[in-house]
RNA sequence: GCGGCUGUGGCGGAAUGGUAGACGCUGCGGACUUAAAAUCCGUUGACCUUAGGUCGUGGGGGUUCAAGUCCCCCCAGCCGCACCA
């Protein structure tokens, strides 16, 4: 007998083996096709969470598997180390952000390497060192001087928590993404990026990433929020002001009746200001929430201004103009006309305030006269009539011709408008990237600083005593001297918006110890694009975008780097535990609780405790479990295996312990199988011998098929299928009995296949058993095995037999069997035979290796 | 409201239009043991007393020799976006 598997000394082992031997690092070889696999880089919170192991589990089985197919594999990783948690911890403790979030990598590194992950090491990066953000600083100024890096005063999203500034992609329900808190508005002066220059480009980009979720391309696609339309003016009647509308159906043109502004459109307070009510108006519509709920609920009410503009194509027609406190001023132009019979949102409005709804489009198989609109917009197809010079046109046709008699009379211009607004990066906070310019006290002037005064660095002597941002307080760090003029200056105290570094550490990994550029061209041709990057889903919009926007512009500024930083993208589920409250409510760990005779109860007082919902780990429920724990009681193989077996790892995954103690009864029964089994298989490098027994040709049919569908399982990222297979493989394994030495080769042939196969979920284990079984080689250095196409076809089928499309009965043919002899044997099953007593044969249906199907009536 | 995803045993989940429930968890029975743990063997969709059947993939229609899978119409849950002109 076996002695028992010690998990965590074999597990440290072959993680030494591996540090030694420098397994997993890579440099570029031209010789070898690469796949540089990503996961995204962690912040260093202290500790890892299950989260981020399912994340790295992924990726590394991807880099194990790309390894052992032969590619040279990048597999970096590295750390998102500025960010406001490292500012609270400073707040709160005392401690400096930069000690605080160096002592946390040193510690999650520690955990990470006891996954035994087959990553680079060597190409760690922490984007709060000077030596990354130096880079980072320089391509600020690169897009300051190619025009994608611009300042000026701006209303922007306030955090009164955070006491910064938020981009709008930050901006969740009106609440900070991160704090919760209600975002204000506010008036400053603001560094913005400029993503809108490349609106189109980041679209059209989007049909190109074949390899991502549908998902996510829809919901950048919906980010960017381009629509295709008309700007319009009207003109004001009796006053020389005119107003701009922005729309996508001028051809409804003829069936306007108003005209609507935003509340803090410019000519609202102009037009309506004297009118009484009018203040009282505006804070209405201001104190409106702005939560989905509000919105949903918020009643659409108008402020009459008194005022009239002339219909641009009816020289009779005046339309009253309302302030509406549905119009947004972030879009369009702030001011929309109202077509009521053609859509909803303006029918509504007209009804209430008794305003004509004229259609002007019907669908074709309506008369005129019978075409109505009571209380439903009609938004269909149709033609044009009571539309002058557009009646009998389709809507197409009708917004072309429309167009071109707005254009050739200079009322309006064919507009593209986007939902995607400029990338505000300043951010009101010390732990950050600080922005690398000065201003001149004698003017004023923005002063980029040189090249070779880069890095600005952060002073390490900060105060966190009174509220604000430490370095516009910092008694000495900002103030400096003009680069150009020798005069005074005064540093830029914002620092970038921490997107920013995990906008391109990507590019960074490449080239990590490169002192005077950010990464090399020659690197950047070799590895880049990303083959796979693996991340959660709710990076969809703000990393995402604002990567593939860095690419764009970095190339822009003569970087070499392709449009598209990630050629495949997978999301991974999140993953989720069961939750425990005692008596009181109050929430509790799975570690306080156990099963006893069916029911929940609390370990220490034995009192009982309610089970709830399946829910995504989170502090505030206590469903969390810690991967340090698991670790330490069931080795990283053991962690490993669970996290991809159970759930598709784009779905949820529920941890369970059952779950967890599974996989490692199936480390421990493969650890027993093996070591029990040597007697049993053939030396190694034994010749393949010339004839095997029918029970041996079916286990290596068994070992082929495991090594051609686990590849493939792996490849479609169907890990919880590929598991599956090999514990198929394993258990064909376990139940054959050699019978003589070439049963004993099939019976090796199969090991070893089954090794090399989980080798990319089971690194520590499959090592260990690889070498037990006699190699002196390393797993992590071995290809993946190859099938024999010609080994996967059984000889015999067993196939199906239905009557009228029911199973009857299943008869084993011949693979290459024909239609008669099928029709004959399956005629002759006494289920069948019962089956269609009394009736007459009509058809037999034959697929071969699937279904006989006897037609009967 | 718009867009997307999901719905299969007690549970997680498998099924190129072709034997529904692979693989695993749980449960049940048994072996080993003084006993337990571990391990091993058997069994585990529902219903009909059995031979053998019947019913079963959220619901309703349809296409097909054959539908979990394709088409149409619903229902439920989750996610994203949203007064977007």
């Amino acid at each position: 007998m076996s002695e028992r598997y010690n998990i965590k000394e074999t597990e440290t082992k072959w993680r030494k083996v591996w540090e030694d031997r420098k397994s997993f690092e890579v440099s570029e070889d031209p010789d070898k096709p690469k796949s540089y696999v990503l996961a995204m880089l962690p912040y260093p919170s202290g500790r890892i969470h299950v989260g981020h192991v399912r994340n790295y589990t992924l990726t590394d089985v991807v880099a194990r598997y790309k390894k052992a197919k032969g590619f040279n594999v990048l597999n970096p990783m590295g750390w998102d180390a500025l960010g406001l948690p490292a500012e609270n911890a400073a707040l709160e403790r005392g401690v400096h952000p930069a000690d605080w979030t160096y002592e946390n990598i040193a510690q999650m590194k520690e955990q990470l390497l006891s996954m035994g992950l087959a990553i680079d090491w060597s190409r760690e990066v922490a984007t709060c060192d000077a030596s990354y953000y130096k880079h980072e600083q320089k391509m600020f100024l690169d897009f300051y001087k190619n025009d994608l890096a611009y300042r000026k005063e701006s209303v922007v999203n306030w955090d009164p928590v955070e006491n910064t500034v938020l981009a709008n992609e930050q901006v969740v329900d009106g609440k900070g993404w991160r704090s919760g808190a209600t975002v204000e508005r506010r008036k400053l002066h603001q560094w913005f990026f400029k993503i809108t220059e490349f609106a189109d480009e980041l679209l059209e980009g989007i049909e190109t990433l074949e390899r991502w979720p549908e998902k996510v391309r829809t919901m950048q696609t919906n980010w960017i929020g381009k629509s295709r339309g008309v700007r319009v003016r009207f003109d004001v009647v009796g006053s020389d002001q005119s107003i701009e509308c922005f729309s996508t159906r001028p051809d409804t043109m003829f069936g306007a009746s108003f005209m609507a502004l935003a509340p803090d459109h410019p000519l609202s307070k102009e037009l309506a200001g004297e009118k009484k009510g009018f203040d009282e108006f505006i804070k209405q519509c201001q104190s409106t929430g702005t939560s989905e709920a509000a919105i949903e609920k918020a009643e659409k009410i108008g402020f009459d201004t008194g005022a009239f503009v002339q219909h641009p194509l009816i020289p009779d027609k005046k339309l009253p103009v309302f302030i509406g406190n549905f119009v947004l001023m972030d879009y369009g132009t702030g001011a929309v006309f109202g077509c009521p019979a053609h859509d909803q949102r303006d029918l509504d409005f007209a009804r209430k305030y008794n305003l004509p709804v004229t259609p002007v489009i019907k669908p074709e198989n309506i008369a005129a006269e019978d075409f109505t609109i009571t209380d439903e917009a009609y938004t269909g197809p149709g033609k044009h009539y009571q539309s002058g010079f557009m009646n009998g046109m389709n809507v197409e046709e009708a917004k072309q011709a429309v167009i071109k008699k707005f254009e050739d009379e200079g009322k309006g211009v064919t507009i593209t408008n986007y939902r995607l607004r400029d990338w505000g990066v300043s951010r009101q906070r010390y732990w950050g990237c600080p922005i690398p310019v000065v201003y001149r006290e004698s003017d004023g002037a923005c002063i980029p600083v040189p090249d070779d005064q880069l890095p600005v660095e952060l002073p390490k002597d900060i105060d966190y005593d009174a509220p604000g941002n430490p370095l516009d307080r910092h008694p000495t760090w900002k103030y400096t001297t003009c680069p150009e003029t020798g005069e005074p200056a005064i540093r830029e105290t914002d620092t970038c918006d921490t997107f920013f570094e995990s906008s391109w550490y990507f590019l960074r990994y490449l080239d990590p110890k490169n002192e005077s550029e950010a990464f090399s061209s020659a690197a950047s041709n070799y590895w880049m694009p990303v083959d796979q990057y693996i991340g959660g889903v709710e990076h969809a919009v703000l990393h995402l975008l604002y990567s593939r926007f860095f690419t764009r512009a970095l190339k822009k500024c003569g970087y070499s780097v392709p449009d598209e930083p990630f050629a495949g993208l997978f999301t991974q589920g999140m993953v989720t535990h069961q939750t425990y409250q005692d008596a009181d409510g109050k929430w509790l760990l799975p570690t306080e609780v156990e099963q006893k005779d069916g029911k929940w109860v609390k370990i220490d007082d034995g009192s009982a405790v309610t089970a709830g919902a399946v829910t995504k780990m989170s502090k505030s429920k206590k469903n969390v479990v810690d991967p340090e724990d698991i670790l330490d009681t069931y080795g990283a193989d053991a962690a490993r295996l669970f996290i991809l077996s159970d759930s598709p790892p784009e779905r949820d995954l529920e941890w369970t312990e059952g779950g967890i103690e599974g996989a490692w009864r199936f480390i421990n029964k493969l650890h027993r199988m093996i070591n029990d089994g040597l007697d049993q298989l053939c030396p190694i490098d034994t010749p393949q011998p010339k004839e095997f027994s029918d029970s041996a040709m079916e286990l290596r049919r068994h070992t082929h098929q495991a090594i051609a569908g686990v590849a493939e399982k792996i490849e479609d990222f169907h890990m919880n299928k590929a598991v599956a297979q090999i514990r198929e493989l394993s258990n064909a394994l376990s139940s054959f009995k050699p019978a003589n030495d070439a049963d004993k080769w099939a019976l090796r042939e199969g090991y070893e296949a089954l090794i090399r196969l989980f080798n990319p979920m089971m690194p520590h284990l499959a090592e260990e058993l690889w070498s037990i079984i006699g190699h002196i080689t390393i797993l992590a250095d071995t290809s993946w095995p190859e099938h024999d196409e010609s080994l996967l076809a059984a000889d015999e089928v067993t196939i199906g037999v239905q009557v009228n499309g029911k199973m009857r009965a299943t008869i084993t043919l011949g693979a290459a069997c024909d239609q008669k002899e099928a029709e004959k044997t399956a005629l002759a099953q006494e289920g069948v035979q019962r089956a269609i007593e009394g009736k007459q044969v009509r058809k037999v249906i034959y697929v071969p290796g699937r279904i006989v199907n006897v037609v009967a009536g």
